[in-house]
RNA sequence: GCCCGAGUGGCGAAACUGGUAAACGCAGAGGACUUAAAAUCCUUAGCCGUAACUGGCGUGUGGGUUCGAUUCCCGCCUCGGGCACCA
């Protein structure tokens, strides 16, 4: 979709693409000789488009499709192991399920606005676009080195107009629907990024991005109703059930935070002209009776207002004024002072009727259900510290099971469960009875009712930057907030642009950009400075790999037909942010009929990599040391002994790196990726290991010698008798048992692979799985003349069934083993039961419990067989001599466990 | 504080539904090839004991269920993650 780097080539070409590959191979395994050339056929092939639903002659094609796609990288220009790892992971689903027969989607794509362009921009002098441009091609020469299989024709790039104006058309279509909307409110403020930032952007105070200190800022802002979804977003967290990390469900979960309780007014006992009532949300209905003050925010609407005009009034503003100015962060400390302060007004309890003295409180957040509480010091902590400070009265109206609680002898709130007493007609009952009891009660009255509170909060999604979708709207001074007529659309970002660092838009401060007139009085108006969160873009980027050159939407009905993405793959510190976004907008799509309506999630399965991390190595005086400057657990600096601190995350800081293109220069891609499955499975943490990475390349060069082997022996025949080695003599074994024996061992490799890869996507087992056929292979090597049958299907299928993982190796040795085709679209091995079946099996005996023994037996040998074969072994004798047998216990093929006493 | 997840050799890890603990790889030891080294190939390899094994111990820790527990249940310890004045 960028004219500039649409259809080209994502591969560096040394060699050139038109000759057909070496069909033998060369005397020693040289990745940076093979694995261009590869890439160079591949891409002659075309071998990665994904085919169309309908095949050219207009039969629907058959094949099931399979769409898989990683998280799409910030063009940063680099490319860092932790993107290698997450696109080696991608890449061998991709190239599996080729290989099984699907019609395989498998894009790639730039998550392209954001910040970094324009502090490049203040920084260099160069346009965030020119620089973003530039970084997308230099990153997508290690993507093809790498050997990644992606279908570069579904490539985009977010902050290209082709792809934001739909953006921009999303946004409009929600603020038609009243799901996009302005809210004066405060908002969280990074300094250094110069912008607000949503909820999910603030990490344990500070800025996900850079880390600095957030503060709160007034400001009226652009919001996205996501809470409208809220119960949705939850309810089908089911059908991601046991495709989806638990770990990812769970967060979300907590991150919707979803409490049942119940709203309650209560009437003032002065009411004034815009109130006469304050609502609370409760989830502890049922302590109503208890209640003996109220709290709330120093926000809440009418916290000025009620001292207004008494004794109170000086004192209120000043805590009020003192609590609004702190920030997020100093609120939530642990050692922050609860306090509060009387407003001189009280509510009455519409239970009791007892007057309520009614407190701003610091600790009572605003956007939180109502922004006011009902305290209940007898059956709150926070509640019962508060009475005590300030010497409210404290009721006792929840008795614990078997003891009787007074409010005078209480230390701490009763919070459990219990029996209702002092509650009215509701005394003696169950307190979960109770809560629905008492809210029924408060909803016949009118003075309440049930509902339902969550944490998640409406996404706020203004930016005060310039590199990102501008927001298409315009603010009329007679009309206010108006849509972009669709005539006008896409707004685009102007081209000259001073980036200073300001602290400003640099959008606001363009002399004329923000001129426009109002769509409805033609008058002038002014447009929105403020562009849109980067969580926007990547919210439906998934619908439009689909059909990225489609102008009449989002995707055409050809893309409709790769959804859902049955893969995605990437990073779990996306689980409250992007991840929750997409299921947002793609449920939000689908109800406005733009995908099917049965289409309500976006990813059908979910991985998450972990993180790569590295050793890293401190000197006392010299900081973090690179590893070459480390000897003997030394720094060469200075002979001190370095600190060896073990799984550090890879930064520059730690000097513990490792650049990924050094790594494919030394080793080749293959070696790289292969380490990368191989060394922990896909979902914990890689520990980066050099002598690890050279384990792989010595594997890849021992299958490599293999089929040099095998390529040595002479042509086919019959399977004739093998020579075995066994304890130094020479031993004949039958061809026929030889043969079964390779038969065995390929056909339990191809199941071991498969269910692997395809179910239980742990790359590691699949490797092990053909390290160990490799390693029989090398064995049976040893003793065979000819290539039988059973030694060329299981060198055949040693490479096939390594391909997904280690592409351009064993391409080359598929054709080094005479075939023409590419291996990359060969069919998948099949695996055949009778082949795989045992004709001999190993059971273990065990007396108590305990193993004794080890007995070969036929496969077809009972249980009375097996019995009396152990009972003659003499290590079972000698343990059960004497003895009577009390039990005996026979797992089929497995195991007979013996019982004497 | 609440809620998850995880603790297995010198290291990364494996063990599918309660049935041979440590597959596969790394590092180690011994050997072959080599003038030598590298590379490669072969053998060995949890710990303790033993002349030897068919011995004893062994999956963070203490219990329990079971013929049998890395796997299930209860308590505890450690590490990692999430949420956190959410009323």
């Amino acid at each position: 979709m960028n004219p500039s780097h649409e259809g080209a080539s994502p591969t560096p070409t040394p060699t050139p693409p038109t000759a057909a590959p070496a069909a033998s191979l060369a005397e020693k395994y040289d990745p940076q000789q093979v694995e261009p050339r590869w890439q160079a056929a591949w891409q002659a092939a075309q071998a990665f488009r994904a085919p169309p639903a309908v095949c050219a002659d207009g039969t629907p094609d058959p094949r099931p499709k399979y769409f898989i796609m990683e998280m799409f990288p910030y063009p940063s220009g680099r490319l860092h192991m932790g993107h290698v790892r997450n696109y080696s992971i991608g890449d061998v689903l991709a190239r599996a399920h080729r290989m099984k027969g699907h019609r395989v989607l498998y894009p790639m794509g730039w998550d392209s606005f954001g910040l970094p362009a324009e502090n490049a921009a203040i920084k260099a002098k160069v346009h965030p676009r020119d620089w973003t441009v530039k970084n997308i091609e230099s990153m997508k020469v290690p993507l093809g080195r790498l050997g990644q299989s992606y279908d570069w024709t579904h490539e985009l790039s977010t902050c290209e107009p082709e792809y934001f104006v739909h953006e921009q058309r999303i946004f409009i279509e929600m603020f038609k629907k009243g799901l996009a909307y302005r809210k004066g409110a405060l908002v969280n403020w990074c300094a250094s990024c110069a912008t607000v930032l949503a909820n999910e952007q603030v990490e344990d105070g500070l800025c996900w991005r850079c880390q600095s200190v957030v503060a709160q800022r007034e400001l009226v802002q652009w919001f996205l109703r996501i809470t409208e979804y809220a119960q949705q977003i939850l309810d089908d967290m089911g059908q991601l059930q046991g495709k989806w990390p638990d770990k990812v469900l769970h967060m979300q979960e907590n991150w919707i935070g979803r409490s049942e309780g119940a709203r309650i007014r209560f009437p003032l006992q002065n009411p004034l002209p815009e109130a006469s009532e304050i609502e609370v949300f409760t989830t502890r209905p049922d302590t109503l009776f208890g209640a003996t003050f109220m709290s709330i925010a120093a926000e809440h609407p009418l916290a000025l207002r009620l001292c207004k005009g008494t004794p109170h009034e000086a004192e209120v503003t000043a805590f009020v004024t003192r609590v609004r100015a702190e920030d997020k962060i100093r609120r939530g400390a642990d050692d922050y002072v609860k306090e509060g302060c009387f407003t001189g007004a009280h509510v009455q309890n519409p239970a009791t009727g007892r007057l309520m003295p009614v407190y701003i409180a610091n600790f009572v957040l605003m956007d939180y259900g109502t922004g006011a509480v009902m305290a209940v010091p007898a059956h709150d902590q926070r509640d019962f510290e508060f009475a005590q400070k300030y010497a409210l009265p404290i009721e006792v109206v929840i008795q614990p099971a078997g003891q009787t609680l007074s409010a005078s002898a209480l230390t701490s709130a009763y919070t459990d469960a219990g029996t209702l007493v002092e509650s009215g007609a509701f005394s003696g009952q169950d307190n979960e009875a109770a809560k629905k009891n008492i809210t029924a009660w408060l909803a016949e009255r009118g003075q309440g009712g049930q509902t339902v509170s969550f944490r998640l909060r409406d996404w706020l999604v203004s930016r005060q930057r310039y590199w990102g979708c501008p927001i298409p709207m315009v603010e009329c001074p007679a009309h206010g907030y108006q849509p972009v007529p669709e005539a006008e659309l896409p707004v685009l970002l102007p081209t000259d642009i001073e980036f200073v660092p300001s602290g400003q838009s640099p959008l606001a401060s363009h002399p004329t950009w923000k001129n426009t007139t109002c769509p409805i009085c033609q008058g002038p108006a002014r447009r929105e400075t403020d562009t849109m969160d980067g969580f926007m873009e990547s919210s439906w980027y998934f619908l439009r790999y689909t059909s990225p050159q489609y102008a009449g939407g989002i995707l055409d009905d050809a893309g409709q037909s790769f959804l859902p993405v049955d893969q995605y793959i990437g990073g779990s510190e996306h689980a409250t942010k992007h991840l929750i976004y997409s299921r947002f907008f793609t449920k939000m799509l689908s109800d406005w009929g733009v995908l099917p309506r049965t289409l309500r999630e976006p990813f059908v399965r979910l991985l998450t990599q972990g993180m790569v991390l590295k050793d890293a190595y401190r000197c006392t005086e010299h900081d973090y040391l690179y590893p070459e400057e480390v000897q003997d657990g030394r720094c060469v600096k200075c002979g001190q002994q370095a600190q060896h601190l073990r799984q550090m995350k890879m930064s520059k800081t730690f000097r513990n790196v490792v650049e990924p293109m050094a790594l494919v220069e030394k080793y080749g891609a293959d070696t790289a990726r292969l380490f990368c499955l191989f060394a922990a499975p896909p979902d914990s943490v890689l520990e980066w290991n050099e002598a690890g990475v050279e384990g792989c390349s010595r594997f890849l060069g021992r299958l490599y010698r293999l089929v040099q082997r095998y390529l040595s022996l002479k042509e086919g025949g019959p399977p004739s008798d093998v020579l075995y080695i066994v304890n130094n003599t020479a031993q004949p074994l039958p061809g026929a048992v030889a043969e079964a024996d390779l038969y065995r061992v390929t056909h339990k490799t191809i199941r071991r692979v498969t269910t692997d890869i395809f179910e239980r996507q742990q790359f590691n087992t699949a490797i092990a799985a053909i390290m160990e056929l490799s390693n029989a292979l090398t064995d049976f090597l040893h003793h065979y003349e000819a290539r039988t049958p059973a030694l060329k299907e299981a060198v055949e299928t040693a490479v096939k069934l390594l391909a997904p993982m280690a592409p351009h190796i064993c391409e080359e040795l598929w054709h080094a083993l005479g075939h023409s085709e590419l291996l990359a679209l060969s069919a998948w091995p099949i695996y055949k039961e009778d082949l795989a079946r045992d004709d001999k099996l190993t059971i273990v005996v065990q007396v108590n419990g305990k193993k004794r023994a080890e007995l070969l037996v036929p496969a077809d040998a009972s249980e009375q067989q097996i019995t009396q074969q152990a009972l003659a072994d003499g290590a079972v004798r000698q343990f059960s001599e004497g003895k009577t047998i009390k039990k005996a216990i026979y797992v089929k093929g497995r195991l007979l466990n013996l019982v004497v006493a």
